[in-house]
DNA sequence: GTCTATAACTAGATAGAC
DNA sequence: GTCTATCTAGTTATAGAC
């Protein structure tokens, strides 16, 4: 390929989705550039190390999601009342912009659930500073709103509720359809987001 | 190492520890043979393959856990009224297991819910087909009491909400305290299971 | 059952020509 | 920017002595 960039992007796409379909650690450099259809040398010319190919990988998808969360809180703060908005609105702001994501709105993207699961699971010494960069002021803000949403709730209440429904929206962008059943019909990311914010929500206001 | 059946032992508990640790791909054999103080070879010699080992790994720890899941679910219907048990019972039938498996009563057991994760995250060729006979017929029970619990639900949502259950409870014993902001305390298994319970049983009563 | 030694292979990374 | 060739270090697995 010598189009300028385009090598680049080839790279970030083929490992995508090997990463999600394999997982980080069972893809080698080798199966990425053989999939790129690009020269085995070009990882290391563009990103440097494989752990710096990941990061750029991941941060690629997380970057857009996590902004489009902040914004859509920013919104739903905005025309709230005094009281703020409700629990189903919150969810539905930290929901379906990972959703919305993993769907191919961009070509190449048809992997980004899967490889955020991966990279939940087998962050790796460069991932995590990242994924607590990236995580640290959403979650604060999660919190500051479900706090005033719930006040009766303790904060650990709200954390460990926050983390349920995190780890509901994590096992299924990670299992997908996967041991889905014969019997129990596939349903789109828009029909699947209303039905684990009704369950979250529903959950959060337990006594 | 000479007494006997005393090798095994030493292998599973240091890879168990490893691969919740790591996760199954960063742990090399030499890693597992170091930390259980064996010979390089006695894997080869007791256990066959690395997948091998992973599947008698895990599986060491989940046929007890389903067992005695099946075992609390029998246990409940029985004693249950011709309305079957609540809600509540039957996640608390699923969920409970899986936690009191996960703290040290055995020795050696102390990682497990770290593994358990891995393995669900990475199967691999041999755990895929280990997996599906192990919750197979757990699905399908705890599927058809839910579904006399909450007969107003359709199966699609019995499984997704019990999906939700699932991974809420998944991505706990993976995560465990990691990422936990100071300003939230520590709880114990007994606590978190309540908690879970409680949030996932309001779920899946949500409309 | 346990060990040493090693075979057979694959990994990530890079030097240096073009 | 792209390529080939190769280095170094790691991997699983096993043969064969004890």
């Amino acid at each position: 390929m010598t189009e300028p960039g385009k090598t680049r992007s080839r790279i970030l796409d083929a490992a995508e989705l090997l990463f999600g379909e394999r997982g980080l650690d069972r893809v080698s450099i080798r199966d990425i550039t053989r999939g790129a259809r690009v020269n085995l040398a070009a990882i290391n010319y563009h990103f440097g190390t494989k752990q710096d190919l990941i990061a750029a990988v991941f941060e690629r998808r997380i970057v857009p999601v996590n902004k489009a969360r902040l914004a859509a809180l920013d919104a739903i703060e905005k025309s709230a009342g005094k009281r703020g908005p409700k629990v189903e609105t919150i969810l539905e702001a930290f929901i379906r912009p990972a959703l919305e994501g993993s769907e191919p709105a961009s070509k190449g993207s048809v992997a980004f659930s899967k490889l955020f699961g991966r990279c939940l699971s087998e962050p790796g010494p460069g991932l995590e500073a990242l994924l607590k960069r990236q995580f640290e002021p959403l979650m604060d803000r999660m919190d500051a709103a479900l706090r005033k949403a719930l006040p009766h709730l303790s904060r650990s209440d709200i954390y460990w509720r926050l983390k349920f429904t995190y780890g509901a929206l994590h096992h299924w962008m990670l299992t997908k359809d996967t041991f889905r059943p014969a019997r129990v019909q596939s349903v789109d990311a828009e029909a699947l987001a209303r039905k684990l914010i009704a369950f979250a929500a529903a959950g959060f206001r337990a006594p």
